[in-house]
RNA sequence: GGACCUGUGGUGCAGCCUGGAGUGCACGCCGCCCUGUCAAGGCGGAGGUCGCGGGUUCAAAUCCCGUCAGGUCCGCCA
């Protein structure tokens, strides 16, 4: 299964008036029609004064023109030729091209439109650096890789569309400029002419004004949004970024999740050609548990062992913590110390104090190894740890990591929290493929915690945000222990990448005190902050439930890509600039006074030089 | 804010560790030859501020410091 099964040219010949068919879709049985093709020359074979071969693109694909005389075309230069679809001789068929049974003969060539030589082949054969190919982006954009990602993106767009509209999902388009909100992820800022000091936001996502088309009896909306957050890009970030956002009323969270799946199966399916099976479950617990994330990949196994009971009155002083996790890895045994070491430092790094690592080796039957147990082979640990070991804790890290011979047994002992996640990031740096590549395994990670952590004031933080919903059989909790306060949150999660998530929404006012409280917000402080919305609440909200999922990462992965870049038309570098405009780049000063703004310092001028035009 | 990697004709690389004339490879480009190629082939040619600045040295693409750009990641992403 690839993912460029799809047909290239769904939407058939795609005549106009300069062609009579597109490049890559003439065959064997389209044999003595007389046609005129346009596109770019892909290349040319010329054979002296009597015979070339012109290789004509256009998004369809390639057709091998035949020119029998001399024809003075270069690269990248735009030509319509008209000829005859004939045969080609016995033996010359090319195999490796879709139209490679047939040729243009006959030809006249006209000359649309000339091309300097491009500066990297169009070809994806050659991969050039990036900061080139975005500077000559409508260069790049003619190779077939984003050809095909950005068709791709367009098919599920497409895809997602429909089975929204399908459900009985109202698209509705909500505003670029909106209000600043006094916390939160950056906002870009846009100021405002008319008025000179105050400033629109460019919204991070359309949450609040997709609550309010709920209480605005819509019931339910969808809409492919533009979102934009002013915060570091990555190879899954973009200032820019597309969602899916969804939002239902009178729905649970099951409701939302079968909705959400049905569109994102579709989009799966338009893709690759093939739909994935249901989207399976899993708890945060359980994924923190096993896998040492929330966004779990579940494209290997790889689970975390937990030790804790059998380290619980352990001598060792390294696993003295409350909780002991294990990792093995398989074939690991043969890594160098130095690589061992480098995984100890990313531990550090990842929050632990300490990293043990073991080596699996043969059981030494005159030495200190311990078997597994009988009729089992005997094995034992190298590591400078194991000599502190006692024989029933070897046997237990050997017997219930199931260690095979050759392996390597990575352990952490700490709070709970931290040995699951710093085993999880060693098991996605040990284990993980790049993301496009293998089966795709999505996952919904459910019942998140409510809180997460505490703010400078000592009062919990909302793990997805104020708004949401907590298990009503939680509720009491919210007073004696608010951290195991379950949510009504959901994230979707594939290969590892966070799609996105979604919550079911509070709408009573009396809980949603309760959790302000808890918060340590005061009224007056929410008011302030969400003034609109909870005045919005207090005239008919419906019970309510959404979603949004990231299009960029999800069209990435489809695509095979790893890096979201590699889906988008006019991506940004990591810094936030465009080498293809320049952007950003200074105002005039005309500009400035108009909107009423002073900079301060001098305007920078390390900036890109746009391409010589 | 931080860590690591990268920067060499138009493109992709090697050269750097271990300093000795811009030395090499592939693609592209230009010219000539070539009647069945398809990543055509053959011959010839042009094309360089080794990202930038400073330092060490008789001598720097190479070593050191700084800086800029790009990438991956940490922080950040309610």
């Amino acid at each position: 299964m690839t993912t460029n099964s799809a047909p290239a040219d769904p939407a058939g010949n795609q005549t106009t008036a300069l062609r009579t068919h597109l490049c890559g879709v003439l065959r064997a049985t389209d044999e003595g029609a007389r046609v005129t093709v346009c596109g770019w020359v892909a290349r040319r074979r010329e054979h002296g004064e009597h015979l070339a071969f012109l290789d004509l693109r256009d998004h369809s694909g390639v057709i091998q023109c035949v020119i029998d005389n001399k024809v003075d075309v270069r690269s990248e230069w735009v030509i319509a030729i008209t000829g005859t679809v004939r045969r080609r001789p016995a033996g010359t068929v090319n195999p490796g091209l879709a139209t490679g049974e047939v040729e243009v003969g006959e030809c006249t060539v006209e000359v649309l439109n000339e091309a300097d030589a491009p500066p990297f082949s169009v070809d994806d054969r050659d991969e050039s650096d990036e900061p080139v190919r975005l500077r000559y982006r409508y260069v790049d954009l003619r190779r077939p890789r984003m050809q095909r990602n950005l068709r791709l993106r367009a098919r599920v767009n497409a895809a997602i569309r429909s089975a929204m509209d399908r459900q009985g999902f109202c698209e509705v388009e909500t505003p670029l400029l909106w209000a600043p909100t006094p916390e939160g992820s950056r906002e870009f800022s846009v100021p405002s002419r008319l008025h000179h000091g105050s400033f629109y936001a460019l919204p991070q996502s359309p949450q609040l004004a997709k609550q309010l088309l709920m209480v605005g009896g819509f019931d339910r909306y969808y809409q492919i949004a533009r979102c934009l957050r002013d915060e570091d890009l990555r190879a899954d970030r973009q200032f820019e970024f597309s969602q899916l956002d969804m939002e239902m009323s009178f729905a649970s969270q099951d409701d939302v999740m079968a909705c959400v799946s049905e569109g994102v199966l579709d989009a799966a399916e338009a893709a690759t050609g093939e739909r994935p099976p249901p989207i399976t479950r899993m708890t945060w617990a359980d994924a923190l548990n096993r896998f040492g994330t929330d966004k779990p990949d579940l494209r290997f196994e790889m689970e975390l062992v937990d030790l804790s009971t059998e380290f619980a009155h352990t001598e060792v002083r390294a696993f003295s913590g409350s909780h002991v996790k294990a990792l093995r890895v398989p074939e690991g045994g043969s890594f160098s110390r130095s690589r061992i070491d480098s995984l100890v430092e990313q531990a550090k790094r990842a929050g632990a104090a300490g990293l043990a690592w073991f080596r699996v080796t043969a059981g030494d039957a005159a030495g200190d190894a311990a078997g597994t147990g009988a009729g089992t082979q005997p094995l034992g640990l190298d590591s400078p740890l194991d000599r502190f070991l006692s024989e029933t804790e070897r046997a237990a890290v050997l017997e219930k990591t199931g260690a095979k011979e050759g392996d390597l047994l990575l352990a952490v002992s700490d709070t709970h929290r931290i040995a699951c996640s710093v085993l999880g990031t060693l098991r996605a740096t040990l284990g993980s493929p790049p993301v496009g590549q293998g089966p795709h395994h999505y996952v919904w990670v459910v019942d998140f915690p409510m809180f997460d952590g505490v703010d400078a004031a000592g009062n919990p933080q909302a793990a997805h945000h104020p708004f949401t919903m907590p298990y009503a059989e939680d509720l009491p909790l919210l007073d004696t222990d608010p951290f195991a306060v379950r949510s009504q949150a959901y994230d979707l999660v594939l290969n590892g990448w966070e799609l996105g998530s979604g919550s079911v929404r509070i709408h009573r006012r009396d809980i949603q005190s309760r959790i302000f409280a808890t918060l340590g917000i005061t009224s007056e402080e929410a008011e302030s902050r969400f003034g609109f919305l909870l005045n919005a609440f207090r005239y008919g909200a419906p019970p309510h439930a959404g979603f949004a999922y990231g299009i960029d990462r999800l069209a990435a992965i489809l695509a095979g890509e790893e890096n979201i870049r590699e889906v988008i038309a006019y991506p940004k570098t990591q810094s936030g600039a465009d080498p293809l405009t320049g952007a950003p780049s200074p105002l005039p000063a005309r500009a400035l006074v108009e909107l009423g703004i002073r900079t301060v310092g001098p305007p920078p001028d390390t900036r890109p030089a746009p391409p010589p035009t």
